[in-house]
RNA sequence: CGGGGCGUAGCGCAGCCUGGUAGCGCACCUGCCUUGGGCGCAGGGGGUCCGCGGUUCAAAUCCGCGCGCCCCGACCA
């Protein structure tokens, strides 16, 4: 029997004054975590249990499909050189020596780990398909820990590696945690939504991300309330209602304006009497590549066009060009396009044609939003002077087109067009096809049915363990403190006597604890000398959803069940209190 | 990596400007009292004032360097 005055429950009246986000201030008032140091956090008596409830349902789940592993967080260098991801991952990766000098590497993913044990293990198709998981701490190196548990250095994290013959076995697979997924978040209580993810630079995979809406989530989700459409911000798209283009002016040809001290899209609009969807903005990016041999520093410059009221996303830039950018300086503009910053536009700079060609001139990126669109205004790289009457493909001639605009809510879904709705949240887990990165860098090969070498296809999965904690508490909790769904509560009931020292109460309460642990329920009694206050205070506050409070009713037989959720109190007989609560919470078990 | 803030008892903070006894609330311990929403009274314990160096008769306080933590941005399978 669970006494909560022989436990180490330290909850504190006041949450530490860095604490901002609910999860945070909550876990740590309620003594589920301490901290020990900048994105490193202890687990006490609450927190670990309701984290052993967690990794409970997921290995349940998880089970189903595949087996389990348990892989070892300290890498030496050599597997991390075989994928490339040694140099690639740079300081998020932490790094640390041996006695012996050699490098050696906290893991923050384990494809290498599993990728390797397939390459030396896997000989033939009949061995596949296989579907690896673990449940492990990883090490993140993050720039920037925050938000108590949402973004650590230490976590856990359920990641799953599946191998396949080929791309339909993948998609089988694939399918599968897509499935789990959805049962471990339900089992969870979570209000999930799985979104469209942006498979990076590796392009033409399929990825999903399983995200919970919450302000005091990192990412940024675009959904439509009409239909089932959802993608995060990578990844997002709308349709955009046509606009209906300028007439040209003069005889159609580019035609120069003055256009003094005037240098945002808003001020040339408004100068000039049109609306910023008939301009053109000009961003000039710079990409930096570090050749490994030399080790000198390779320059391009890439200037995009967006719709004068467009934002440029940069995730989507990225993916495009493959490769990081940064804002050009006013120097380099000049120097490049002897253009004053500002002032910048398409006209009368030799661009690349082709992404692949040209490497010693700079991309003209254009955004779909312009393609086929006449008679728009841009700097026309002079001091003081915009063009109009400028037509892409006509006047000048894009590198390429492709999406590189920001969704913004109210645009109409792609699907149904109906309104699309934008929302932060946070990532509770995310299902990606991998393709033959690793298998194939790090040499995995199986025999086919012809008896020839393939590669094995991979798809990675992982689950946050800590955020589905955290996002479960950032979605139920008011200013007296958080509950949480039964699967995943520390304890499902705290039983109340509302005075110790009255032996009629704790019998009683000694009683009904005594018969809900026999019938299997997660019971605490708390049995503290405490004045009613104070452990109604904590009861609250700790995330337990259910309350039974034992008091002067004993005498006539009953007890008050409390529901955390809604206050809602409700008399109960003390003869049927295990009955009420296999009706309340087994009921779907 | 750029910008900002903070570091004094377990937690929340004052004191620092203007150098001289280290304080308040909560928590903790003892006793009494109280018992349906963090009760009351009395007594008590607890501090390398983040660290190192400097200035000074004297440093929590002034100066320098370092470290740690938090926030915004950048970054982020």
């Amino acid at each position: 029997m669970h006494r909560w005055s022989e436990l180490f429950i330290p909850t504190l009246r006041e949450a530490p004054a860095d604490a901002e986000v609910a999860s945070h201030k909550f876990l740590v008032r309620a003594g589920y975590i301490r901290q020990l140091a900048a994105g490193i956090y202890s687990y006490l008596f609450l927190g670990n249990r309701s984290f052993n409830k967690i990794m409970a349902i997921v290995r349940q789940e998880m089970d189903r499909i595949g087996q389990e592993f348990f892989l070892p967080a300290l890498h030496p260098r050599e597997i991390w050189e075989a994928s490339g991801r040694w140099a690639l991952m740079g300081d998020n990766l932490f790094r640390l020596k041996d006695r012996k000098g050699a490098d050696l590497a906290l893991g923050m993913t384990e494809e290498e780990v599993m990728t390797e044990i397939a390459r030396k293990e896997l000989r033939s198709y009949k061995q596949l398909p296989q579907i690896w998981y673990q449940i492990a701490p990883k090490f993140r190196d993050e720039p920037r820990p925050r938000s108590g548990l949402l973004r650590v250095r230490q976590f856990m994290m359920k990641d799953a590696y599946s191998f396949d013959i080929d791309a339909a076995g993948l998609d089988v697979s694939y399918k599968k945690h897509y499935d789990t997924y959805c049962r471990i978040f339900d089992r969870c209580g979570l209000k999930y939504m799985v979104v469209e993810a942006d498979s990076g630079a590796m392009g033409g995979k399929e990825s999903h991300e399983f995200m919970v809406r919450t302000p005091a989530g990192e990412d940024q989700i675009v959904s439509c309330d009409g239909c089932d459409y959802a993608a995060n911000m990578e990844k997002a798209t709308s349709k955009l209602d046509v606009v209906p283009d300028l007439a040209p002016e003069g005889d159609g040809k580019p035609l120069e304006v003055h256009t003094p001290a005037q240098k945002t899209i808003e001020d040339v609009a408004r100068f000039l009497g049109v609306l910023p969807k008939y301009t053109i903005k000009a961003l000039a990016l710079m990409t930096d590549e570090k050749d490994e041999k030399t080790g000198n520093t390779k320059s391009r410059a890439i200037v995009v066009l967006m719709r004068g009221d467009h934002q440029l996303n940069e995730a989507k830039l990225n993916g495009t060009v493959a490769i990081a950018t940064r804002p050009m300086e006013e120097g380099e503009i000049r120097a490049l396009f002897k253009s004053p910053a500002g002032y910048l536009g398409p006209l009368g700079i030799e661009w690349a044609k082709d992404l692949k060609k040209d490497a010693d001139r700079p991309l003209l990126l254009v955004d779909e939003a312009l393609e086929g669109r006449t008679n728009l205004i841009a700097g026309a790289n002079k001091e003081n002077y915009h063009a109009k009457n400028l037509t892409p493909g006509k006047d000048f001639h894009p590198t390429a087109y492709a999406d590189l605009r920001s969704v913004t809510a109210g645009e109409a879904c792609p699907n149904c067009g109906k309104a699309l709705r934008i929302d932060t949240a946070v990532e509770i887990g995310h299902i990606f096809k991998l393709g033959c990165r690793y298998s194939e860098s790090m040499g995995a090969r199986v025999l086919d049915k012809n008896g020839k070498e393939v590669t094995p296809i991979m798809g990675c999965y992982g689950i946050g363990i800590e955020r589905i904690l955290t996002a479960a508490v950032e979605q139920s909790n008011d200013e007296n403190g958080f509950w949480l769904p039964p699967s995943i509560a520390p304890f499902e009931i705290v039983v109340t006597p509302i005075n110790v020292k009255d032996q009629t109460l704790l019998k009683a309460a000694v009683d009904i604890v005594g018969r809900l642990d026999a019938a299997g329920f997660d019971v605490i009694l708390d049995d503290r000398d405490e004045r009613p206050g104070v452990k109604f205070k904590d009861a609250d506050l700790v995330g337990i959803p259910f309350r039974i409070n034992v008091g002067k009713k004993v005498t006539e037989g009953t007890v008050e069940v409390v529901l955390r959720s809604t206050r809602e109190v409700r008399d109960v007989t003390i003869s049927s209190v295990v009955e009420h609560f296999q009706g309340v919470l087994r009921a779907k078990a």
